[in-house]
DNA sequence: AAACTTTTAAATGCGCAGTC
DNA sequence: GACTGCGCATTTAAAAGTTT
């Protein structure tokens, strides 16, 4: 008995949109044999199977290896250090607790849709037009992606690590999860998430992917794996939709030359990176070449401090951050698993990293 | 929009041949 | 006689359609 085999068969079988009967008209069986192959209750013969592997074109091994534990993969990962391997432990462990979470409330995602575009652009407008934001800026990236089956969780870890994020799916429970390094400016998050949900839409079955912050930097950005290339132009379409850029520059810059203040000013409004910002508006041909490699040698947190009165909130705190970011989803979680005492009030405390006796009193008794 | 009906997909019980 | 790979008939569950 292998679940292993069951759950790739079931896989590939949905990809194509087939039934058990279509699949077993295909190959020569029966279809509930099929149904009693998915469900882990009996083995193919080794001729069945070669049928199978054939009519999915695979490997038979595909079906038969049990996959390196997902974390292993991440964890062998050349370079790095003592401080990243523990908050990739950390994360695993975040990771688990956040699906027994679920499973205790009964509140589970279910995995968005799989795309296989060719274009980024034109899927990142799909992707928006599917949720319905039009052109208009994200505010909440982190929430808007929890809710279409992507968790979040935001760790700490070490500028010199060189992770910016990780994307993991647990292809049994059909979970999908990534790591955002909460380290990073909060416009470098949100965009770092949207990179790591066009992972989710397209390379999820992949095997884990770990992303580091030189992806930004456009200059080199074709030297890298295309999936990359592609996630990247994504996360900054679906961030930053040139439509507005252009409403916005044409109607109120009465498209001017853009000063480095006006381009602050643009990376505020759809909450990205500086840099995210200045190649979009260089790709917009609103920012000649040397203007853009001028901005980008600045600072933004000085300029964007005296022209704007303060940085954004989480950016001024995430000097100070040294734990885990829980998401609302998943404290939300937590208290409705606490209240139908599923959870004890300590663990509750540790998700919302309150006193118990304080969150004890607040919910009455 | 609830209550019932029909259709279809998936799961289960059972049994048959072949093998060890 | 116990076990395996499989098909047939039947049941269950879920989706789609219809009526009130």
């Amino acid at each position: 008995m292998s679940a292993i085999l069951g759950t790739r068969l079931r896989r590939e079988r949905e990809e194509l949109g087939i039934t058990q009967d279509a699949l077993a008209k295909g190959v020569g069986l029966s279809s509930e044999f099929i149904s009693l192959l998915e469900l882990g209750k009996r083995m193919p013969s080794l001729e069945t199977l070669t049928a199978l592997a054939d009519y999915f074109r695979k490997d038979v091994s595909y079906f038969l290896k049990e996959k390196e534990e997902t974390f292993k993969i991440i964890l062998r990962a050349e370079g790095l250090d003592e401080k990243a391997r523990a908050e990739i432990k950390k994360f695993k462990k975040y990771c688990e607790e956040y699906m027994h979470l679920e499973e205790l409330t009964g509140r589970r995602l279910e995995p968005g849709p799989i795309y296989a575009y060719v274009s980024p652009e034109r899927m990142a407008d799909e992707e928006r037009r599917r949720m319905g934001f039009g052109d208009e800026p994200i505010r909440d990236i982190f929430s808007l992606l929890e809710l279409n089956g992507l968790h979040i969780l935001r760790q700490p870890i070490p500028e010199k690590s060189n992770i910016s994020g990780i994307f993991i799916f647990f292809e049994v429970e059909r979970a999908a999860f990534a790591l955002i390094n909460s380290v990073q400016t909060i416009g470098q998050q949100a965009l770092i998430a949207a990179h790591e949900y066009c992972h989710y839409l397209k390379d999820r079955n992949a095997g884990p992917i770990i992303d580091n912050p030189d992806i930004f930097i456009d200059e080199y950005v074709s030297l890298y794996h295309p999936r990359e290339k592609f996630a990247q132009t994504f996360a900054v379409r679906f961030l930053i939709h040139p439509a507005k850029v252009k409403k916005i520059i044409d109607k109120d810059f009465h498209s001017k030359k853009l000063s480095f203040a006006d381009v602050l000013y643009l990376k505020r409004y759809f909450g990205v990176s500086a840099l995210a910002m200045l190649r979009t508006l260089k790709d917009l041909e609103y920012l000649s070449r040397s203007k853009f490699e001028e901005y980008q040698k600045l600072d933004p947190s000085p300029y964007e401090e005296v022209f704007f009165g303060k940085l954004a909130e989480e950016d001024r705190l995430r000097k100070g951050t040294k734990g885990v970011v829980f998401s609302s989803r998943l404290k939300n979680l937590a208290l409705e698993a606490f209240q139908r005492k599923k959870i004890s009030a300590e663990k509750l405390s540790r998700f919302l990293k309150r006193d118990k006796n304080k969150i004890k009193s607040l919910l009455g008794k």
